[in-house]
DNA sequence: CGCACCGTTGATTAAACTCAACCTATGTGG
DNA sequence: CCACATAGGTTGAGTTTAATCAACGGTGCG
């Protein structure tokens, strides 16, 4: 028996901190240039595939990642397995540091949506920095403090809004996340699975849903693609606090 | 016309962060004995009664408020004015922290539901004691994210769970968190209204799932006062992931 | 080809909300 | 003191929303 094998060499630049882009994000302006090179040659970086679970629920935590490139997605799983997505990260997010702080077992699993460049910087490197920078520290905990506000609010809304509503919302949401291309689609494609896992119901509910906003001329579907053409209508699918 | 006045003065004894049990907590054991100094001639303490908002969503916020006695609850407002509670704070806990680092509104209202001596911290002091000594930011980076989880955890529970498993749940919860009196009634009493404001139902829910609960012999209720008789069953109404 | 995964649709069911009425306790003004 | 208003609690009936169940079509892949 023969087997074929295929290798797939995919090719990065290794990032380098000192000239990161990045750097310039929140998290990592306050930086010295000297810790910004012990962040640079402690740093572990890896091109992560699609698909790959990068950790787990459960699982303990070894340090943050810092997203080079790359679209990810957060989830925790719930009853009978229903994944409950939390939030995507992106191209300037860090992932992972709330078990890493606390030092306990990550609260959600992380899967790779689209090929992600990652640095994965370990606890010890974070703490030290942390330890030595208290405007390093300031800006985590920035970070942290707008995810808890994000957090608070969509607590109100899965409680309060109906799944439409919820549904109109998440896709404004991820067009303002993700931009939209040159033909003004959404540029993620989520499956309507997991569309329902990020609103809280059921698949055949975002189906119809998504449907509906298509015949009132609202949106347009290309396959896992969303193209928002009135962006009006769908907000009035909103009831505004 | 007459009119009695009746004046009713409440006593407290100011507190002072030196001394106070408070600063074993884990936010403030990190200071130096001069931090903690310039925290306590700085800090405005005040008996807050109950019924009184302490600040408002969408309000600019001054500082932060360190809870020396008593309980409060923090809640959004939704639609049409329907409130969400987020989450209630108690001795120990430091609340308005997020508005103030992050330096934009208040995303939760805050109420006094039992009457409060609560220390209030400018942000001022707060970013000096934040800057000057990293510890203490790392500290108030672990409450961030502490509170983070527990959010995480929430939106799940409320996008999955059925109404009767998230009564079930925040019962439980309640009594971890305020404990039990000497008859094992739960030390927080709540309206109706306010247990669906937790769990993002309507207060007849609570009403008909208390009263089943308390037909089952599985709690008994003494007004707006809960005991649990029989855990077990409570927890078997719970789906576990 | 056959399998797995995704998307779609229709029918049915179940959960929870809304509405309405009524009760009780508490507090207020006349 | 009574009359009344207010707020919270309760119950029942009817309706709505969304979940569940089932069947089926399309697509990509080994």
């Amino acid at each position: 028996m023969q087997q074929k094998i295929i290798v797939m060499i995919k090719n990065f630049e290794e990032p380098v901190c000192d000239n990161c882009a990045l750097k310039f994000n929140i998290l990592f302006k306050k930086l010295t240039p000297l810790q910004l090179e012990i962040l640079n040659s402690t740093k572990i970086c890896s091109l992560y595939e699609k698909g790959t679970v990068l950790y787990k629920e459960g699982g303990r935590s070894l340090g943050v990642y810092c997203i080079h490139s790359g679209v990810l997605k957060l989830y925790k799983t719930g009853i009978e397995g229903k994944e409950q997505i939390i939030h995507f990260a992106k191209t300037g997010d860090v992932i992972g540091y709330r078990s890493a702080i606390i030092g306990e077992p990550a609260c959600t699993s992380v899967k790779v949506l689209e090929d992600s460049v990652l640095c994965f910087i370990n606890t010890n490197t974070l703490y030290t920095l942390l330890r030595e920078n208290s405007e390093f520290a300031i800006d985590l905990l920035n970070i942290a403090c707008k995810e808890l506000g994000w957090a608070n609010n969509y607590i109100t809304d899965i409680a309060q809004k109906s799944v439409k509503e919820r549904i109109a919302e998440i896709l404004l949401k991820l067009k303002s996340e993700f931009g939209v291309d040159d033909d003004g689609i959404i540029n993620i494609g989520l499956t309507r699975e997991e569309i329902a896992n990020i609103v809280g119901t059921a698949t055949e509910s975002v189906i119809r849903i998504l449907s509906d906003f298509k015949s009132e001329k609202i949106i347009e579907l290309y396959g896992r693609k969303v193209k928002i053409i009135d962006e009006n209508k769908l907000k009035k699918n909103i009831t505004s606090y």
